[in-house]
DNA sequence: ATATAAATTTAAGCGCGCTTAACTAAAAAG
DNA sequence: CTTTTTAGTTAAGCGCGCTTAAATTTATAT
């Protein structure tokens, strides 16, 4: 319990550092793409999770079908992404990401860790062997922590 | 050099979880109290940093005076932010957080730290003293690299 | 005193993401 | 085989954030 406050504010920290640096980043790069942040996140959803269709794209990023559709349509025809109609489900239809979507997103992740490589440069063996400890801690909490919303 | 993968690896994921989540959040929250997300980011500023004139907001958030104006004056016209004259230059403004806005911020802060104290109370003593350690270390770190930008 | 520069506001207009409503086409149910 | 449900699209229209351009007021420089 001691110890809670000091956590507490040590993580609170590094988030605010944190946070300010790679949303900045994050949306710089958005914006150099031409692309807007909506955009780029059906990317980088399609990167994670693969091929799928338009409502999934519209329930994930929880808005109307029609609005998936138009937003997808802009990302089509800038050759990012293709709409190619579903074999099993002829009503459906199966978003991928074309080369050029893929090296976006790979710029994109590219650019989104450059900062973090950074900062593993200015440490020593052994705070990186500390600090990789911790934070795959704090990862495998948040992960259960995500799957048991109740 | 051997354990600099590993730390890379920890780091990425530990990012990918927590941006996830953070971000998610931070846009419900934004979004549930009707503000638009330059709204609410402007208010945060104005937390963080303190009163300021229309042309600091216009340099920070690289926007025209013209929006930070339009932006402001939705935030004045409902009451989370004041813009008085700058007693020391007529022709400046200087912007504040009402009450109502403070209570806002707070809210908001409130929201965004809910997560990580629910990651907090899962951990053990001895866990919290070391990620606490490797946090205070990579904050340091890269508030040192911000610093130096170069 | 006059001219110039700075801080801000107002107005017009653009693109975007979004929604609702109406529509097409294919699958599933009866 | 008809009816209903599901997947997706198109069109009209709204609010937002943004920009440029023009105007206003105050400070600064000569």
């Amino acid at each position: 319990m001691t110890n809670s406050l000091q956590f507490t504010q040590s993580i609170h920290e590094w988030m605010d550092v944190f946070m300010h640096r790679s949303m900045r980043g994050w949306g710089l790069f958005a914006k150099s793409t031409g692309l807007s942040m909506p955009q780029f996140s059906i990317l980088m959803q399609l990167h994670h999770r693969g091929a799928c269709g338009m409502s999934e794209v519209s329930e994930r990023f929880e808005i109307t079908p029609a609005a998936a559709s138009q937003l997808v349509d802009k990302l089509v025809q800038n050759g990012f992404v293709v709409r190619e109609e579903d074999p099993h489900d002829r009503r459906a239809k199966l978003l991928n990401l074309t080369d050029k979507g893929r090296d976006l997103v790979q710029q994109g992740i590219e650019e989104r860790y450059r900062w973090l490589d950074q900062l593993s440069a200015r440490l020593t063996d052994e705070e990186r062997v500390r600090i990789s400890e911790a934070l795959d801690i704090l990862t495998r909490v948040a992960t259960d922590l995500e799957a048991e919303p109740a």
